[in-house]
RNA sequence: GUGGCUGUAGCUCAGCCCGGUUAGAGCGCCAGGUUGUGAUCCUGGAUGUCGGGGGUUCAAGUCCCCUCAGCCACCCCA
């Protein structure tokens, strides 16, 4: 038997979730950069809200979806308190607004993690991201519009062709109430010719049979009462309108009648981004929907609002699928070889980041080689060299790595000068932030 | 929560059906190819609780059971 002390068992990542590394993290930042500078352009500012909130912030709002019923992550702090990790992304933004009553129309756009108790598989996970815009405290058709083209736009952006757009209306919070009556009765007459585990639904998501995938179930109800055919004359009017800004826009839409949404308190204008590109089963990139009942059922005056929220993980996935927005290319320009010790890499590197150059150096005090070749890896256009020569000298030698040209030595007070202009693309002063 | 498939080096995998010397490949990593120069090429090297536990056996990466994890699907949704 060997005595050998015996490692502790390696830590790992909880089911369901995952971490994002280089390179596939700049794939990250680029894309809730485009988003940002997307929404920011038209108006909606940046909000950070808890990770988890008190947990009737999202029953309240959403007591008879299985994303709050099953999937949430509620937990007893050392307090008693009886919290949940927010399982998506609207009821923390509507229970901000309730507290802190901005003046409307407010505004606002998340890149914030999302949790669910479920069992993970292709483009779901336990804890995913999204990115997301609210607007609160205007009932305008045309923001419906402006939120739907926001999303679209920016898939555009992104290289992204296959998706659809699929809306649908639930018409006011009676029309709604009413239609779920409706579709409760006369599935109730049917219920024998459902599939079993819709008919277990009936009672109390008559709704959700609706967009059943049970071919049995889908036979049976293709003759259901459609909610627009029995909207109210201001539902059609509104509906009406965010259609003619969608045409106007030339944006192509899908009116899906059995369109239903995950949460229940969507009211007017619902939509969903479905992805063709995917071939797993969890197609559905973005979604949402205008709200207008849920700030007051939280405790806030009346106030109509709508947003969309759309999964990083799903979004990227997606591009993958479609080949488009690759990870941007590596940020390096310089990297200094020193085969003196390393004390010269230390003093230049640093020197050449308060001046604004993006500069990686080897560390270890290995070989030349080593270092020319972990140089050439990083990307980097041009290898600074430091050996016994250049540090008795007082120079560098300048060594491009891309192009096909003479190496030469600049004198270390010349450095920053003839880099910057070597570099040519303008770089910015020390003061100044990055780009 | 239910079902199917899969777990062997950092990564992708072979080996398992027909148990048997020190467990392999490619890529990656490290070093060297004469005295200071990368991406090619050549040579060499390091790294594995064969997911974990139990069992069968003289002997298990290979067979059996349990368990955990990953993937995929149902469900649900981003």
């Amino acid at each position: 038997m060997s005595e050998s002390p015996s490692r502790p068992e390696p830590f790992k990542a909880p089911v369901g979730t995952h971490d994002v590394l280089p390179p596939e993290s700049s794939r990250w930042q680029a894309l809730i950069a485009r988003f940002a500078d997307r929404v920011g352009r038209a108006g909606y500012g940046l909000v950070q809200s808890p990770m988890f909130e008190e947990i009737g912030v999202f029953s309240r709002v959403g007591e008879g979806t299985d994303v709050v019923r099953k999937e949430m992550y509620d937990f007893l702090d050392k307090g008693e308190r009886h919290l949940a990790l927010r399982p998506e992304g609207t009821a923390s933004v509507a229970r901000a607004f309730v507290q802190h009553r901005p003046t409307t129309p407010w505004k606002v756009w998340y890149a914030a993690p999302s949790f669910r108790y479920e069992r993970p598989q292709a483009g779901r996970y336990r804890q995913h991201h999204q990115l997301g815009v609210e607007a609160l405290g205007s009932a305008d058709p045309d923001l419906d519009v402006e939120v739907i083209a926001l999303l679209w736009d920016f898939y555009a952006a992104l290289g992204l062709r296959q998706i659809e757009l699929v809306i649908n209306s639930m018409g006011t919070a009676e029309d709604r109430r009413a239609h779920v009556d409706r579709i409760r009765l006369w599935l109730g007459d049917r219920i024998d010719q459902l599939d079993p585990a819709d008919a277990a639904k009936v009672a109390d998501h008559p709704m959700r049979v609706l967009d059943s995938k049970r071919p049995v179930t889908i036979a049976a109800i293709v003759d259901a009462p459609r909610i627009t055919d029995s909207l109210s004359p201001e539902a059609v009017a509104h509906f009406d309108r965010v259609r003619a800004g969608l045409d106007a826009l030339g944006i192509p839409y899908r009116v899906e009648p059995r369109l239903v949404r995950g949460l229940d308190y969507y009211t007017h204008t619902t939509f969903e981004f479905i992805s063709h590109a995917l071939d797993a089963a969890q197609s559905t990139i973005g979604g949402g929907g205008r709200y207008d009942g849920l700030v007051e059922s939280l405790g806030g005056p009346p106030t109509p609002g709508i947003g969309f929220g759309t999964g990083i993980e799903r979004v990227l996935l997606t591009c993958e699928a479609e080949g488009v927005f690759p990870a941007p290319a590596a940020a390096i320009d310089l990297y200094v070889v020193d085969t003196t010790g390393g004390d010269a890499a230390r003093d230049i590197a640093v020197d050449l980041h308060r001046h604004g150059f993006r500069v990686e150096r080897a560390y270890d005090a290995r070989s030349m080689k080593s270092q020319m070749k972990t140089a050439d890896r990083s990307g980097a256009r041009i290898a600074l060299i430091i050996g016994s020569d250049e540090l008795a000298a007082g120079i560098v030698t300048v060594r491009p790595l891309r192009e096909d040209q003479p190496q030469r030595t600049v004198a270390r007070e010349h450095l920053v000068a003839e880099l910057r202009t070597l570099l040519s693309d303008p770089l910015p002063s020390p003061s100044e932030d990055h780009p």
